[in-house]
DNA sequence: AACATTCTTGGACCGAGTCCAACAATTGCA
DNA sequence: TGCAATTGTTGGACTCGGTCCAAGAATGTT
């Protein structure tokens, strides 16, 4: 990725980003999210609170790391599938490409946005970070079904409304599956369960229309 | 509501509630939301920034009266569709009870938490708001289904991304409305092209299962 | 009048996030 | 070897949203 050759100009940056995130990870676990400020964090990483947000642009960040990770892959499942000619086709390949990328997600790991999810409400700034990737996502999906989709009067509420409802399910998915403790096998048939009938539903629409 | 007999002990209170939501809509008209204080909503409305937090939890509810008046009828409008005996059915009440709701929002005045939609991700706040409505509401339907579907493997989960994914699609038909400018007609038509698809797809799940 | 109750206010405080100006460490070039 | 240019790090000051508390003001009750 940002595998600089060696040879850099400036300062080199220390292994800071790493300790931070290690360092975050104790203090969560130690104390909770929202009981841990930044500068906890950074002492504990041993570097200035400054720093901090030199490799994170919000406190929240470090709850996704892992979930950003995984759905950096997001638009590469999707071109992939970028054969796709009409809408109803559009909505399967959306489907395929969220199901390979929940592949990644096995019982072992499970991000930190999802384990602290319950205390969502208390904070405020956990519902911020997680509405903002939300609708990234949202506009990801959208766009690739409305390339795909002919004109029409209702076509950018349809396609807007089926990302973001099919969108919605993956992430109660998600949710679930975090909370269904030790014994939550794959992400993959959560997923596939809460999303299928909300592809099925659009692509009856888009067949019919 | 809180119609007290207009004896009550104690201080009364001021008319500020009232002038605080106009002075908050002047300025978020002059600055917009995110350039604006509470500072000098306060000031403006003529009342100490202090008491401001004893109206409002937040600055963020400033954007979300109007909704929140609006979707306080949704239990009332559920509750009338109580008689809903199979999931499918509770779909189908659930349904009815969102557009049912619609039907109070004209063309005329669009929330402001709409129409400064396109400033969200900018503060921050705005998004935490706006998904901790959502959750609220979503644990609204989700115990309404919820109450009306059979124990099985996959009850909760399908419960749960019901809910999520048709409250989904209705904010991103309240969206797309309050986008259309003011050739929008009622809120009504939007939210039913959004939500039908999910709604149909869910009710399949049920007959088949 | 004294009192309980409720609203209002000022002030101090915390934490997230921004900005800026100094400083440190490195590469590249004379 | 020394002198830029570049980039990361740091401290400090600042803004703003939000919380907490203690004092005061305005009412009803006894």
């Amino acid at each position: 990725m940002t595998n600089h050759p060696p040879s850099r100009v400036g300062r080199p940056r220390g292994s800071s980003r790493m300790m931070l995130e290690e360092a975050a990870a104790e203090l969560f676990l130690e104390q909770t999210y929202a009981g841990t400020t930044i500068e906890q964090i950074a002492r504990r990483a041993g570097v200035s609170r400054n720093t901090f947000f030199n490799y994170f642009a919000a406190k929240s960040d470090l709850l996704w790391v892992e979930v950003d990770a995984g759905l950096a892959g997001l638009p590469a499942a999707l071109a992939e599938c970028a054969g796709a000619a009409g809408p109803a086709e559009a909505v399967s390949a959306v489907e395929r490409a969220l199901l390979q990328i929940s592949a990644g997600f096995g019982p072992g790991h499970v991000p930190w946005a999802l384990t602290q999810s319950e205390l969502m409400g208390t904070t405020g700034e956990l519902e911020a970070s997680a509405l903002s990737r939300f609708m990234a996502l949202v506009t990801l999906v959208e766009r690739f079904v409305l390339a795909r989709t002919p004109a029409g009067a209702e076509a950018a509420l349809v396609g807007r409304s089926f990302a973001m409802a099919v969108l919605a399910a993956a992430a109660a998915a998600a949710g679930v599956w975090a909370r269904a403790g030790v014994s939550r096998g794959p992400l993959g048939p959560y997923l596939q369960a809460a999303i299928a009938p909300v592809c099925s539903g659009y692509r009856a629409v888009h067949a019919a229309g």
